[in-house]
DNA sequence: GGTTCATTCATACGTTCGTTTCAATCGAAC
DNA sequence: GTTCGATTGAAACGAACGTATGAATGAACC
């Protein structure tokens, strides 16, 4: 809390408002603002838009990626093959942890990867490094193993269906605050609920074909 | 194929490029040149740009809105109880047929779909209308009969992990021509995929808190 | 005290956007 | 043939955008 410096204040800015309403709706003109910088400080800083979100992605990817490549570590140096259950929470756990500070409990994190991957500007795609590729290639070798006898595309689809489910969840709780249905849920639930029903999906039974 | 007049031959544009670039990605004056129209057409025919959006997500919707509830409405004539398999069915089915000529398959409507979910815009979200939410509430009901035991909000969860892999899998294929992981997967399979995996993931025992 | 370098500042540029305006066009009704 | 409402056309408006520029600032170092 002493005198944060304007990279990271307009890092966390960003962050915040690329979470909020994508990389389109928000402006550098917000986020300079919201960090209490000059317009300029972005070109300076970081170049381009562009590049700030490439910055911002990294920062919120980058202990992701570290914390599931560790967790299967961790499994991998106990037994050559983990569960299913275990790979699942070592895989998806991490994305629910919100370690930055400030982050609602996660939500705004999730809410920011979901934005990134679904936001179809081009620049909202540049970022990804070889690091991604390579923990998602060690889970699929793993799960291949405690899933034998599914086919390397059906798997594919249900390692799909996990980033799936645990992005978007929040996210349509946060824009759809309709009473009917999808009511916003709060706390550690949410992950609990999350490994259970990616559990049981994962390790269904092949599609015959 | 005749002569195809001008409001639907904006509508259809627009579905095309919103779902390709959304919202925010997408021009009026794109629209209106994919269409061969004058860009004030749009003001003429729909108002604005954002009610536009709503056209063409009420266009896209209706449908699957419609046959979500003739599915629940041809289970519940047969059983008062369906079971997990048949109600997923019902319900994440019509998500994927794109029914639409010149959709690809439904990949294109899912796209829409995910790109209208998860656009942080505002004006994406201001289209519901309540038969939404009523077909939703009828299948939680459902679900719920099918699930005793669930808690109403880790059914809710549960009901929200449909609409997450059925809508996003294939926009993840679509912008991640990554050769390392997900790789595109067409045609029928995908749809026998989800509901494997979404029949298990919902079957799955509730939660212990 | 003067120099240097990194950073911040106010400002402007050129482009693109959604929307509006108003004249031109067309087919049908009288 | 004229009138009229609906539609289309070309052009322009003001606003917001990303980016670039050059001067001001301030601390560190000689």
């Amino acid at each position: 809390m002493a005198q944060p410096d304007t990279r990271t204040q307009i890092l966390d800015a960003a962050e915040h408002l690329f979470a909020e309403r994508g990389y389109r709706g928000t402006s550098v003109r917000a986020v300079t603002d919201l960090a209490g910088a000059n317009l300029a400080a972005v070109g300076y800083h970081f170049g381009s838009k562009a590049e700030l979100l490439a910055a911002v992605a990294r920062r919120v990817i980058e202990p992701i990626n570290a914390a599931q490549c560790a967790g299967l570590d961790r499994l991998l140096a106990r037994t050559p093959d983990p569960s299913v259950t275990e790979l699942v929470e070592a895989f998806a756990g991490p994305l629910f942890d919100g370690t930055r500070a400030g982050d609602e409990g996660g939500a705004r994190t999730s809410r920011l990867i979901v934005t990134i991957l679904s936001d179809p500007a081009e620049e909202a795609r540049s970022w990804t490094g070889p690091d991604e590729d390579t923990v998602r290639e060690r889970y699929l070798a793993a799960f291949a193993r405690a899933l034998p006898g599914l086919s390397p595309e059906e798997l594919r689809f249900r390692m799909r269906g996990i980033l799936a489910v645990t992005a978007i969840d929040r996210v349509e709780v946060y824009q759809q605050p309709s009473p009917a249905c999808l009511t916003p849920v709060a706390g550690e639930s949410t992950r609990h609920w999350a490994i259970t029903f990616l559990t049981a999906a994962m390790s269904a039974p092949p599609t015959r074909t």
